[in-house]
DNA sequence: CCGGCCGTTCCTGTATACAATCTGAACTCA
DNA sequence: TGAGTTCAGATTGTATACAGGAACGGCCGG
């Protein structure tokens, strides 16, 4: 237990980046904070070189922002900033689905994502759903979108959506877990788990418009998980990336 | 002239960048090809660390892929990797229009639009275009574009135009330079001019659906100018981003 | 008492040395 | 002859030393 990383087999970089992304997003560095590499250097336990690589990476993945003199500034957020996120993502969705249905998908290219519609399914058929459940459902709803993502088979669009998805706050589970304990969190499931199957018909008989309508819609189902979980104040700490929001973002 | 990378004011990391983005939008770099560290110290002057960084933005630039193994190789893109992109952009465009739109834009927002539509307007009516023309086109576009997506004032949706917008085909203004050589190029240019009229007057009547359809349509103009210019085969020096283009893109 | 100037201190940008890993080729053995 | 192996070269990842510059505090002058 001598190391302080973690697994040794991942390059300093990686770990320095992991490092600083938990403390960011367990709100440890506060928005609008000044973050040193030396403290870097403290937090992560890595050398300069590796901490300033993290730093850079964490610049374009869009948790830290450049300060014009050097150096780097957590990045603060405002709520519209989130729900704009939001509907960026779905936008950039609904383009991938609409071409996925204009240029047409094979049934064997469909499979896996039946597959995983069904695995969904019989998820969401328990009526309490157990936390783990809930769980569950994330890491199968992360591989929906990936799949219906990859469907639509270019490159260029794949990778702006896995940017936007990179925020913390905009991915397509983002406020999942938050709604674990809502009474309205069943029904929200079985509406998106009611698009994902939409999706997947207007897709396979090339209805591309009424793809990126769904998609769109589909979307817009995390803001309202997001306003639900905060008019409840239910479960806030299971929204880590809430510490990046501040009530008045300087921008 | 003893310095070989140009203006002593940048940072040695920028100086790099500069110098490999123009090496390799120059074709001087083919698409595949690997590009050491050591070579790049060799073309910029620089020593390896900023030579670093500057791959590293270059690679979230897009101009560069990482090697599982390590190190950076000039990416690959296809024609439709091209098309896909400017798709993108229209309808991020079109995203950024519509809440624009939507959310309304005062006089005063819109007055630059203006000024700027007025420009070009008096720029489009010589009937034979000058290439000093296209030039002023081109920086007068790029402005009205940039403008525009302010006014939707979300910050996520201006950051991710801007990071689609950066591959060199993508861009509004990519291919205007080809077509100044063209007989539809004056037609083009004031069909383009008609959607940016449009889109501000269905921003200020808050038409969003009508300022989001404009712009995806209007980024599909590029599509129109890179395919005449093709099939023309005229003055294709003027893309040197045609040089990243792979019969068959490994991907 | 307040504002401007100067020095100190910390921080970032850059260069380079070292270590570990990967690549490639030649050689040996079946 | 072909495949496996081992060794050499090169290349990347990491650490650290050094230099330039910016922020901060104290001091002096008004």
């Amino acid at each position: 237990m001598s190391e302080r990383g973690g697994d040794r087999s991942l390059s300093q970089t990686v770990r320095a980046q992991l490092a600083l992304r938990d403390m960011i997003l367990a709100g440890r560095l506060r928005a609008g904070e000044r973050i040193s590499e030396l403290q870097a250097v403290d937090i992560t336990g890595v050398s300069r070189t590796p901490v300033r690589m993290a730093l850079v990476r964490l610049e374009d993945e869009g948790l830290l922002q450049a300060i014009p003199s050097g150096g780097f500034m957590v990045k603060a957020f405002s709520e519209r900033d989130i729900l704009d996120s939001i509907e960026l993502r779905g936008t950039m969705e609904g383009l991938a689905a609409r071409l996925a249905a204009e240029r047409g998908a094979s049934a064997r290219q469909l499979e896996p994502l039946k597959e995983c519609l069904a695995d969904i399914d019989e998820l969401v058929q328990q009526d309490p759903l157990s936390v783990e459940a809930f769980s569950a459902y994330v890491a199968l709803n992360a591989r929906f979108h990936a799949q219906l993502d990859e469907l639509c088979g270019s490159a260029p669009v794949i990778r702006q959506i896995e940017r936007v998805a990179a925020l913390p706050f905009a991915s397509p589970s983002a406020f999942v877990m938050a709604q674990s304990a809502l009474p309205e969190a069943h029904q929200i499931l079985m509406i998106a788990q009611d698009h994902h199957r939409i999706v997947i018909d207007a897709i396979e008989n090339r209805e591309g418009g009424r793809a990126e309508a769904v998609m769109r819609e589909h979307a817009r189902l995390a803001v309202r998980n997001l306003r639900l979980a905060l008019r409840s104040r239910s479960h806030l700490e299971l929204l880590p990336a809430l510490a990046l929001i501040t009530q008045a973002a300087d921008k």
